[in-house]
DNA sequence: GTTCGTACTGACAAAGTTGTCAGTGGAGGA
DNA sequence: TCCTCCACTGACAACTTTGTCAGTACGAAC
């Protein structure tokens, strides 16, 4: 059922990974730090990643309190996430790991798109 | 052969957790943030890594350049790793993480104990 | 009345990561 | 001579994470 949690560490790095860790979570964050974004706007903005994943990770993103999911009882449903305050907490910290990543990456040699912009 | 590197994505946020994800690195990295350590002694320091997973981690952290390997030729053979220059550019991040972690076992009511001591 | 879109679930296969076990070579000790 | 220590390798089993596929309910559009 889970999607990456191994088994709660009591170690604060691994409690910290735990949370983005996941192919897709950090993707997910970033384009959530623009605004709060429907399911199906969500799914649609990384077409890599299939909708089963995108679901998993934000079930997990909201149990972890990263995420709030707001609903709107109407037929088709609407869905809508957003940065809980506490992920918002977050955000510097990808940042941080966002800009050592870039380095790492000019000096792997690598191109430095997707997420980043 | 590999241990915890995906795909090698352009994404920097990827980039900087292929580096320290794997099991054990975050530890690894924090064992040795307080000087240079033999193999045997970094195993007997994390009793519940398995010898073949360290070897691995270590390899990886020496490829991407983070750990340096130094090794004296005598019999029996005598391997210290230290983190390396670029290595340290690396241990701000992990703080700003582990401080991050810390503050997420406390609002979930883990305990804090293991690498932050 | 068939199809579309939405947000989701369940079963399961594929891929990736970690763990287990045995084995290498050569000095030194019992 | 046999065994231990050290740093390491290879084959492979076990577990975790990711991906694929089908299916749910409901209203609206065609």
């Amino acid at each position: 059922m889970p999607v990456s949690k191994k088994e709660a560490s009591p170690c604060p790095i691994d409690a910290m990974l735990s949370v983005i860790d996941g192919r897709w979570k950090g993707t997910i964050l970033w384009r959530l730090s623009n605004g709060p974004m429907r399911t199906s706007e969500l799914r649609r903005s990384i077409p890599e990643m299939t909708e089963r994943m995108l679901i998993r990770h934000l079930q997990e993103l909201v149990q972890d309190g990263i995420l709030t999911r707001r609903q709107e009882s109407s037929v088709p449903p609407c869905v809508r996430y957003s940065i809980s305050k506490y992920g918002w907490t977050l955000v510097p910290v990808l940042e941080v790991i966002c800009g050592w990543g870039r380095n790492h990456l000019r000096r792997t040699g690598a191109a430095c798109r997707v997420v980043s912009g």
